[in-house]
DNA sequence: GTCTATAAAGGGATAGAC
DNA sequence: GTCTATCCCTTTATAGAC
C-alpha cells in the first residue's frame, strides 16, 4: 500500500472525471452540463469519458446517486438521534449549515433536477432510505402533551426550520442584492444564521 | 375598438409565441427549454419564432424580464406599505404564498436561472427596482426600541419569513416524500401554511 | 406573415491507431 | 488506457416560395 496504490485510487482517470463531473453538473444541472466542458476540466478528451462511463446518463447517474447518497445519511442521523428536543434543534440547525456552506450548490442541484426530472430520480437515483421525520415529529408530539412548548403543527414546524436553513443558501445572490451585502458581508450574515434561527425557532415554540 | 383590435393585441402570434415560451422556460430553464417544444405549444413552427423573436436569447430574454418585472412591483408594494407591523407580516405572508401558489414554477426559475447565468442576469434582466426591505427593516427596529416584540436581527427575520413562504414550493416534491403526503394532501398543507408561517413568526416576536 | 426546406452549429457517441 | 478523427443526431437559424 504504498503511494502508487493510494494514487490508482485518487489520482486515477475515473476519479477524475468523476470529480469533474460532479462539479459540472452540480453548477449546471443534466441539460446545461456539456461532456467537452466536462472533460477539459478533468484533463482529458471526451472519448476517456465514455471508456470509463458508457453515456453522458450513466455518468450523470453516478454523479447524482453519489450526490443523495452522501447527504441523506446525514439528515436522519441528525432527525433519528434520541437527544432531547431543544438540543436535537439546535444540534440540527447548527450541522446542516455548516454543512451547506460547505457543499453550497447541492440542495439547488438535487432540487433543480428533481423538478425537471422527477420520474428519473424518484426510480433510479433516491436510495430507499431518505430521512424520514416521524421520530422527530412524535418528539414535538410528546413536548406539547407536557406543556413543555406551545402547540404547534410538527409537520409545519419541520418544514420551517428546514426552509430557513437551506432557503437563505440557494437564494444567495438575491439575498445578496436584496440587502446590500458584499461578498464577505454574506458569509458572515449566513453564518449568523446558526445563532439566529435557533433562537428565532425556540422563542416560537416557549409555551 | 372593436373585436378585431383585441384580437390583434391578445391573441396575436407574437402573444401566443410569448405565451408559450413563458410556460416552458420557466419549467424547463434557458438549457432545457427546446424551440421546437414553444413553436409546438404556440401552434405555429420554429421559422416564425425567429421571425419574431431574432434568437432563442432573445426570447429567453424577453420572457426573464417580464417575469421578474411581473414579480418584483408586487413584493416591492408589499413591503413598502405603512401598516403597523403585525398587520404588515400577516399580509405579507398570506398574499406571498397566494401568488407563489397561482405560479408555483416562477421562485425556481428565477433562482436557477440566476446561479446558472448570473452575470448575464444582473446586467441584461434585472430592473433597477428590485424590491429593497429597508422600510421594513427600520419598522422592526422601532418596534424593538420601543419594546413591543422581542429583539431580533431584522435582516435574518426578512430572510426567515421570505424562506418560510417559498422555499416548500420549490422543494414541493421533497415534501411530499419526506412527509407522505398525496398531491391533494400537499395543496392543503402548503394552504395552511398561510396560517402556520403567521403564527409561528408572530409568537416568535413576541416580547 | 406564414410556411417548407435546408443550411449551420453543437454536442453525444464511436472507430481505430498508438 | 489514451488519443485523434469522425460520425450522426439534435437543435438553432436562415433562405426562399407563397
Amino acid at each position: 500500500m504504498a503511494k502508487k496504490e493510494n494514487q490508482n485510487i485518487a489520482d486515477s482517470t475515473e476519479q477524475k472525471i468523476f470529480d469533474a463531473a460532479h462539479e459540472v453538473f452540480v453548477q449546471k444541472g443534466m441539460d446545461g452540463a456539456k461532456m467537452q466542458e466536462i472533460a477539459d476540466r478533468a484533463g482529458i478528451n471526451k472519448a476517456l469519458l465514455h471508456y470509463y462511463y458508457r453515456s453522458k446518463d450513466k455518468l450523470y447517474e453516478a454523479v447524482a446517486r453519489a450526490v443523495i447518497g452522501r447527504a441523506a445519511p446525514m439528515i436522519s442521523q441528525l432527525i433519528e438521534s434520541d437527544k432531547p428536543l431543544e438540543e436535537k434543534i439546535r444540534h440540527f440547525i447548527e450541522i446542516y449549515i455548516s454543512i451547506i456552506s460547505k457543499n453550497p450548490f447541492i440542495p439547488l442541484f438535487i432540487i433543480s433536477e428533481i423538478n425537471k426530472h422527477p420520474d428519473h430520480f424518484f426510480e433510479k437515483i433516491l436510495p430507499a432510505e431518505l430521512p424520514k421525520p416521524q421520530i422527530f415529529i412524535r418528539q414535538v408530539e410528546e413536548e406539547i402533551a407536557a406543556g413543555r412548548i406551545r402547540p404547534v403543527n410538527p409537520k409545519h414546524l419541520v418544514i420551517n426550520i428546514v426552509s430557513m436553513c437551506v432557503f437563505p443558501f440557494i437564494a444567495k445572490p438575491m439575498a445578496r442584492f436584496a440587502l446590500g451585502l458584499n461578498s464577505a458581508e454574506l458569509k458572515i450574515f449566513l453564518e449568523e444564521r446558526k445563532v439566529q434561527v435557533t433562537e428565532f425557532v425556540l422563542a416560537s415554540l416557549r409555551p
